[in-house]
DNA sequence: ATGTCGAGCAAAGCTCGA
């Protein structure tokens, strides 16, 4: 099973590059970020001819998270993290596909820092730490996938200098994912390339990023003891970053026995 | 401090979020 995390940045805006990847990559599961459309706004349709069953959580203008199946319909589990019932942001769906539980997440970016947005961001990890210690305790294959928003260690960034302030790299940020992976789960991607650097999923927009390579890793696939026993390749279809009207990150994938 | 991108609102450029 080869299964996919990207952050899309707009799925409608982004649509044709989208399925030129899905066309080219095949991935059979694929988990997909900032959707930026309403429910009734996501391309159903064309990833439906694309081949794909699909399953979302759209919100307006912001956020959006969707999980794409070749191999079956997904079968949703949950459609927010527990822990906060006031919290309307649409960042987690969770579903069952091909024998293995998905949870697709937008973890918020966190900036400006300090600030409520930072806070939010430190709570909602918190709520994630909480609810996939539940997850572990199933002892089921299990793959959190997503934009993590937090840059992992100082190996994770081709220069932190100036992204001393961000959200991203802060020491409360990099404390709770560490605590998340403590729990038990393997980071894919780090496994699969230990030296330095690790493959970068991300080169923002400003300062021609992209053309010098200033990437940062900030998507992650984290593994249950179940699934990382099946884990057999990973990697960064770093190209698609590339194309045409390109979402900032690139699409990151695993493959599982 | 700055930079880029795209959408919404509403009719052009500002605001927001990243």
């Amino acid at each position: 099973m080869k299964l996919a995390t990207f952050n899309i940045n707009g799925v409608n805006t982004r649509l044709a590059g989208l399925l030129a990847w899905l066309a080219e990559s095949r991935p059979d599961v694929v988990c997909l970020q900032e959707l930026k459309a309403t429910d009734a706004q996501f391309p159903a349709r064309a990833v439906r001819e694309a081949g794909y069953d699909a399953v979302w959580k759209g919100e307006h203008r912001w956020n959006g998270v969707a999980v794409l199946s070749r191999i079956g319909e997904p079968v949703v589990t949950r459609r927010e993290l527990p822990g906060d019932p006031g919290d309307v942001q649409s960042r987690y769906i969770e579903a069952a596909v091909g024998g293995v539980l998905v949870g697709c997440l937008y973890l918020p970016n966190g900036n400006p820092q300090p600030g409520p947005k930072f806070d939010y961001k430190l709570a909602w990890m918190e709520r994630l730490n909480a609810h996939a210690a539940t997850l572990l305790a199933t002892g089921a294959p299990v793959v959190l996938a997503g934009d993590f928003n937090v840059v992992p260690t100082e190996a994770d960034i081709y220069n932190s200098r100036s992204w001393k302030k961000d959200a991203l790299l802060q020491p409360e940020s990099r404390a709770a994912f560490a605590r998340l992976l403590e729990q038990g789960w393997t980071d894919a991607i780090r496994e699969r390339f230990p030296h330095d650097p690790p493959p970068w999923t991300f080169w923002q927009y400003f300062r021609q990023a992209w053309e010098r390579d200033a990437g940062l890793r900030i998507d992650h696939l984290l593994l249950s003891p179940a699934a990382a026993a099946r884990l057999t390749d990973a990697g960064v279809d770093r190209e698609v970053r590339g194309g045409e009207k390109a979402s900032d990150h690139a699409p990151v994938w695993i493959t599982l026995d």
